[in-house]
DNA sequence: TGCAAAGGCTATGTATACAATATACTGTAT
DNA sequence: ATACAGTATATTGTATACATAGCCTTTGCA
């Protein structure tokens, strides 16, 4: 275990928050590896605090599935199958498609704008540092587009959900993909959603993100598969 | 705050879980009133038990949404607006009807058996004991047929979202149903799922989902009206 | 009388000590 | 060599003590 933080820990905000955030960015980050144990004590003594908010923070993950019980009963980090990654993208395609079809029901100019930021913000990215960012940005930049479109939905409750499965989705794309991620080459397709949504044209829309969705599962299937055939 | 358990807490289980238990039956039961504010201490003390466990319990209800942080930064039980109800109904209508439609693919007997086992059940608690049932109860039952149904979907991560949803519903509808619940006097729509999952037709399947939905939600936006014409 | 500072009260955040349980190790006897 | 027992160790669960922050009251002063 790494958890390359030796001490940025302050006490402005809650501690527990504060180790649940570094937690949770080094599983997502890829920092700690699926399957790792994660040890209460051990934990404490790495960033220098008691138990008590670590206790808090694994249990926060835990719920999230982030962190999951073993056999034994301890903690390790999540794995994901490639069955998971069908399921997955299986509630996060009808949630978006929910979420796509009521933002074109609610477009307005505070909306679009949000979501053109994201797209702006992605092909700067992409454009400007080609290798500079890692992994886990890449794939934050591209979580806000599809957040934004959640905000605009209306629907929080709809947004939490979709929020609980970026997480996982982030994960498991973490766990596959190892270096030439092209996350954000898919400019193309999120235009075409924020197109359709512009227009109000949700029959466009809905397919628009059916397809960016069908086509990310089958890249994340694809790596799965081609890691464990590389294991065997 | 009442939390009529004196002391039947025993060692077996975690004392996290007995507690998480107790509170969450007190919520959805009604016993714990929408806006009532948990105090540690107090929770801690009638129930013998260190704040510890309950801290977590608490904790846990909160990421589950059924106790929110108000503005001054305590725990209150949650309290469900229209909107919320829209809303939440929104989600859990396309859940279903994903749960629907999968279940539609993968019937077998197995699983056709432990939804009408959900179904008869119901049909007999209302036949036998017409009011000797508490709410509580009587929405657990309903919520086991829809939650076999998602069983039956194969998809677990669906039926995990779906849990998310079932807690906010059994709470909305506990807040709104005063007395005169006719909760399972929906034995005929429950049925037409049924037999359209049966037969595998995942058209009528989804149009029965759809408006038991809908007629459901129907019902508990008058009710939450009602309660706040009464207020006024 | 009104406002403000001080003090105590309440509730939560954090650390730590202790208890219980599970796991691993070591030695002995067969 | 293996199986078993007993002991040591590691890990988590729970209780409690202490610290801190916010709030309310009270009191003193203008």
């Amino acid at each position: 275990m790494l958890l390359s933080s030796p001490r940025p820990i302050q006490r402005s905000r809650s501690l527990r928050e504060q180790t649940y955030q570094v937690l949770r960015s080094a599983i997502l980050s890829g920092e700690l590896l699926a399957g790792s144990r994660l040890i209460e004590t051990q934990i404490a003594e790495k960033l220098q605090v008691s138990r008590t908010p670590i206790r808090e923070a694994l249990q926060q993950l835990q719920q999230e599935q982030l962190v999951v019980i073993d056999a034994n009963g301890s903690l390790r980090v999540v794995s994901f199958s490639t069955d998971d990654a069908r399921h997955l993208y299986r509630c996060r395609l009808v949630l978006e498609r929910e979420s796509v079809l009521e933002a074109c029901k609610n477009v307005n100019q505070e909306c679009l704008a949000k979501i053109e930021t994201a797209i702006l913000q992605a092909e700067r990215a992409n454009d400007q540092q080609p290798n500079q960012l890692t992994s886990y940005q890449l794939l934050h930049i591209d979580y806000q587009f599809h957040r934004a479109i959640a905000d605009c939905s209306g629907n929080p409750w709809l947004a939490m959900l979709l929020d609980q499965l970026f997480d996982k989705m982030a994960l498991l794309r973490m766990q596959t993909i190892q270096q030439n991620l092209k996350v954000l080459e898919i400019r193309s397709e999120h235009r075409q959603i924020y197109n359709a949504i512009a227009q109000g044209n949700y029959e466009d829309a809905l397919s628009a993100i059916g397809s960016h969705l069908l086509s990310s599962q089958a890249r994340v299937i694809y790596e799965i598969e081609q890691l464990q055939n590389a294991q065997d």
